[in-house]
DNA sequence: GACGGATTTGAATACGAATTCATCGATGCG
DNA sequence: CGCATCGATGAATTCGTATTCAAATCCGTC
């Protein structure tokens, strides 16, 4: 049962294509009552407008690419669904491109182009380099969520030396002064903040880096061997460079038998919903996920851009019982 | 700097539009060296097709609609993982829509019919009732992914009664006799068909179905309420009618000082990653999610639909120590 | 060397809605 | 009451590509 066209509901009801079009055009030139009894046919005879056609001479898709790649860490799955709700309210279509390291990253994301999304939004930390990363955007608007770049690319993005010193400052303030560090991407601008960040603020407050270890992803096994190899440099505390290292790290220590927060103190960076869980418990910097997502869309839309823009969000430390025990004590 | 049309590139080497358009369309008659001439130069000048255009005649969007509704449940996005890549290799793009049960589930999927994806692909066990699933994927084709229906809609989904059977073997094999369940969406089709498969068997090896108990929801929390609330009934086993259900019962059953297995022997169904994880070591029922993101793809393609498909995968019992001790006594 | 068939090419048109431009009518003002 | 304006409407054109149809070219064969 094909879609009836403006054209033929137009000729139903007596009136031209055009004004059909006009009545599903917000703010044409067309009498209200015109409109009305368009409006009517158009539900009676199941008339919708193609938006395809209309994509061609608008030139606007509506249309939003939205580029992943570690859904696997659920702190991109919560991320994105506040990001395609929320588009979704603002009237905009999520394509979204899932980007696999394994083939060629271009051959992946021409149909941005080819589709012409009206923008792009980038959530993957990792595999796009910055050529690859202006070659996607170019000509079109454009906001990297939770990444950085040094193209000319408005970016919106947690405010990872905040959050890094409040880490520092509460591992001091439970009197930790013996640190490792567990990276995940090491070479991520995001990830060289944080981790800079945090290196740092040790030294201001004169506690002691005893360890940075990485293995190359963000995920629970690297965490969990991330612990592992630092305790042989005797930490009081870790700060894991986000929450699925951290909980991998937790269950590495539990299986060495180290206690927590007793032994060695925990923290972690995201805020994920597992990072509450009772049994994990973790301390963590939350990101502001509701926000970041809103400024990431707010920024898609108008285009006030004067200059290069990057939005830091401040998130907010959030403490349980991986740095202070449940009856308080640390 | 807009893209260059067809029409430009074929007037700057001199041939007629069709030719332009020929070169990009396989099989299409076209000699091999004016395509090459056509590619070659569509290279240099930066040619690349509107897809927008092309749909417009061709009638194809190449374009999936992907309906999902719950994303903070580690399972689905495995799935859109796989999926997303699968339909990419293929050569298809997937336009998002994440369901949120506040607003009209019609008004936020209107864009499945004015965008005129190729096909529907809904993972989203919740929210869609059959005549909304009716209304959204009428008239084009679409696969449900474990999820079932009444309408004629093909099905590709994981064998729950083997699942449910195989966990009740397992349960039987391991010496329990007193077994609970904790439901997650009591009223979807999958949920009805995992439980009365698990009851069927329970009554057939002799066993007890101690309680039932259900929180609406597939999370961590209903898991951990559920398994809390079984307890009174002194089951030696529970059924999590999913992984993230199974993970917040184990959780609770460590806090009310249970040990698993001994007292309680746990399983889970899906096998998401952090069923692997040793801190839960559960037991499940591995979906084989490759397999059948691969078949809804295929069903996608050609349509060799004859009547009602429904396509139920086998999965795979992966036994872990929250069943069977580390020391393999049970 | 001419003819038939197959292959290659170009011109013209279609796809469906948005928009420009012209027309028409009504309204306001002098 | 006439003219200028503005609003509402329709006809025609446009967007960029695929495709149909016809013209042109090529090939081998007799």
């Amino acid at each position: 049962m094909r879609q009836i066209t403006s054209r033929e509901l137009a000729a139903l009801i007596g009136v031209s294509q055009s004004a059909v079009s006009r009545a599903f055009t917000p703010g044409s030139s067309i009498s209200p009552p015109l409109r009305e009894r368009i409006l009517k046919a158009a539900g009676e005879f199941g008339y919708q407008p193609n938006a395809i056609a209309s994509m061609l001479t608008t030139k606007r898709t509506n249309m939003v690419g939205v580029v992943v790649s570690d859904m696997r860490n659920p702190f991109y799955p919560a991320l994105i669904e506040r990001l395609t709700q929320g588009l979704q309210r603002a009237g905009l279509q999520s394509l979204l491109f899932n980007i696999t390291p394994g083939a060629s990253i271009e051959e992946q994301l021409v149909a941005i182009r080819t589709y012409n999304v009206d923008a792009v939004l980038v959530i993957s930390a990792t595999v796009l380099n910055e050529r690859t990363l202006v070659w996607a955007t170019e000509g079109r608007r454009a906001v990297l969520l939770n990444r950085l770049t040094d193209a000319d690319i408005p970016t919106v993005c947690c405010d990872n030396v905040a959050g890094a010193r409040a880490i520092v400052d509460h591992f001091h303030a439970i009197g930790r002064r013996r640190v490792g560090y567990v990276a995940g991407l090491s070479r991520t601008a995001v990830a060289q903040e944080r981790h800079g960040a945090f290196a740092a603020r040790l030294a201001e407050r004169g506690m002691q880096l005893v360890g940075t270890v990485s293995h190359e992803a963000y995920d629970h096994g690297s965490g969990r061997r991330g612990a592992i190899e630092l305790l042989a440099n005797k930490p009081d505390a870790i700060f894991f460079a986000s929450d699925i290292l951290a909980l991998g790290g937790l269950d590495a220590l539990a299986e060495a038998g180290v206690s927590v927060p007793q032994d060695v103190a925990v923290a972690g960076f995201d805020d994920i919903d597992m990072a509450a869980w009772p049994i994990y418990a973790l301390t963590t910097y939350r990101q502001p996920m509701t926000a970041l997502v809103e400024e990431a869309i707010a920024l898609l839309t108008p285009a006030e851009r004067e200059g290069p823009v990057r939005r830091s969000l401040a998130g907010e430390l959030v403490v349980r019982a991986s740095t202070v025990g449940r009856d308080g004590a640390a």
